[in-house]
RNA sequence: CGGGGCGUGGCGCAGUCUGGUAGCGCGCAUCGUUCGGGACGAUGAAGUCGCAGGUUCAAAUCCUGUCGCCCCGACCA
């Protein structure tokens, strides 16, 4: 049987999404469950997560925040407090009715009569309504001002369509949520959790992003203002991977949070919210993988070096087991990224072709092989995941002198990679027609800087052209220009392109 | 919610039109030969054919109902 040219088919040129899937798949990251829209995060998939997780934490009590959490349970009548937000949100929410099951007389159960909730709960698609109601009550004076709260938490969003990673039913994500004595410092907050974000998905993801602010029509429901990371993915489709959401006074009023400020004045206070999601695993896929499978960035790789000890015999395996244990607490004793390097040793009773593939499709940065004739030369063969080839020996000393080195190495050149992609994708466009050619079903796409002004005549035509509008760059310098799609003046760029 | 498709060992499928002993590939287990880029051979374990009725001497196959899943669309802070 002829070896396939690449562990991943179809490849990324063939199919994408197929391959997405398949890459999802390969690398053991997740699979879907019994239960519709939901997947099981296996245990690899689950490890990239604690990853983010411990960062993004790290970051969050860095910039003064604190970790407490909320009920899964919403009553249905705090979702109806703030009208947009209900808009948003009520399509999409499991409702719970009852608190009992009761058999049916047919061998089966059903929800009991008599167990009806007088109101019904809903699972949280998200928890302003909850944490709002809870801050009214910590709050009544300017200096109990302000309230930095995170939580890791699960939600559910009914969607009709998910995808692993990208959009499931019930997924993984943090959500902060803060309240300010001043408007201007819940911007501040606002735009300094965006700050976050964007540094975690450059700094640790290796993923270039765009920061910048929704348009009215991309806002979460009831914020005044939404910010977003924006990344571009390998089909060159936009990502959206975090967003942080100046709330104004919109849920300090509908739920009353209300504090007496210094003067003994009683003023609305002003919140924020922020969230990243599993979704960041989906654009991590994305981002770097190519056709044999996925491409982890050091820094959130579960484990950055494996060892595969190769041996025929117990002969052999009893020279060989000790050297690559050896190598292994000498490899964890070095520091990447002000971490100790994380080394395992892969001694499972498989082949060693089928081992070395398993860990090329999981991604992990460095792969080892040590056999006798490396030993005998105080050597390892090392395979390097984000480049082309076999892979290299290399002294063993040298190794363990280099690998956060090489480490280091590869999450930059992981980051460069996507950046230029990115850069190559981006192009300003001054007419309606260039767009439509840049955004035809045919053309490859990619991230359109455009002059533009909101109205229903561009909606339309982005609908159209199956595109959206991703944000209005924060760095965008003011220049003036005309809206492509009506001619009116405009004094900054937005960047347009399909979307996930 | 509209259109299409599919439910058969762990996974992927054939068999259904034309009713007659449930099959193939992969995976798994054991043994042997192999082994530095995805091995090969032999043997073996594993399925009440989504579920419930009906027709029939006989149903994976025909009929009725029902449940579930996937794809396309609509929807998607």
């Amino acid at each position: 049987m002829p070896k396939p040219k690449t562990a991943i088919s179809p490849t990324r040129a063939e199919n994408y999404p197929e391959w997405y899937q398949q890459v999802v798949k390969a690398a053991d990251l997740a699979e879907n469950s019994d239960v519709r829209g939901c997947m099981v995060i296996k245990p690899w998939g689950y490890a990239i997560w604690e990853n983010i997780q411990r960062h993004l934490d790290a970051m969050f009590k860095a910039t003064g925040h604190e970790n407490a959490y909320f009920p899964l349970f919403i009553p249905m009548s705090f979702l109806e407090k703030e009208a947009e937000h209900v808009e948003g949100f009520a399509k999409e929410c499991a409702v719970v009715t009852h608190h009992r099951l009761e058999p049916d007389g047919q061998g089966g159960l059903q929800p009991a009569p008599s167990a009806k909730l007088e109101e019904p709960l809903i699972v949280r698609p998200t928890s302003e309504t909850i944490i709002g109601a809870t801050f009214a009550r910590w709050v009544q004076s300017y200096r109990d001002l302000p309230i930095l709260i995170n939580q890791w938490a699960n939600v559910v969003r009914w969607e009709l369509r998910t995808r692993m990673f990208l959009r499931t039913a019930e997924f993984l994500w943090q959500e902060g949520h803060t309240v300010h004595a001043s408007e201007q410092e819940a911007r501040e907050e606002t735009r300094q959790m965006l700050d976050v974000y964007a540094d975690f998905a450059e700094g640790v993801m290796a993923m270039p992003v765009i920061k910048g602010e929704k348009t009215a029509g991309e806002r979460f429901p009831g914020a005044v203002a939404t910010y977003s990371i924006e990344a571009l993915m390998q089909d060159r489709k936009a990502l959206q991977a975090g967003t942080s959401h100046f709330l104004g006074q919109n849920f300090a009023k509908a739920q009353d949070i209300k504090f007496q400020n210094v003067d003994g004045e009683l003023q609305f206070a002003w919140t924020t919210s922020w969230g990243v999601s599993t979704r960041l695993v989906g654009g991590l896929i994305m981002t770097h993988s190519d056709d044999d499978g996925l491409v982890l960035p050091p820094r959130l790789a579960p484990a950055q070096v494996v060892i595969l000890p190769v041996y025929r015999n117990e002969e052999e395996r009893n020279s060989v087991m000790p050297y690559c244990e050896t190598l292994k607490m000498e490899l964890t004793a070095e520091q990447f990224a002000s971490e100790p390097v994380r080394a395992r040793i892969d001694d499972r009773d498989l082949r060693g072709g089928d081992k070395r593939w398993q860990w090329i499709k999981r991604g992990v940065p460095l792969v080892l092989e040590i056999g006798p004739r490396d030993i005998a030369e105080d050597k390892v063969f090392l395979k390097r995941r984000d480049v082309d080839g076999k892979g290299d020996p290399v002294l063993r000393k040298e190794l363990v002198s280099t690998v956060a080195n090489r480490l280091a190495e590869i999450q930059q050149s992981l980051f460069e990679r996507a950046a230029a992609l990115r850069s190559e994708a981006s192009v300003k466009i001054d007419s309606l027609e260039k767009f439509e050619e840049f955004f035809a079903e045919s053309a490859p796409g990619g991230l359109a800087y455009c002059h533009f002004v909101d109205s229903p005549a561009m909606d339309a035509k982005l609908k159209e052209l199956k595109c959206t509008v991703r944000c209005v760059p924060l760095d965008a310098p003011s220049e003036s220009g005309k809206c492509i799609f009506t001619g009116e003046a405009s004094n900054r760029r937005g960047v347009f392109a399909r979307a996930y």
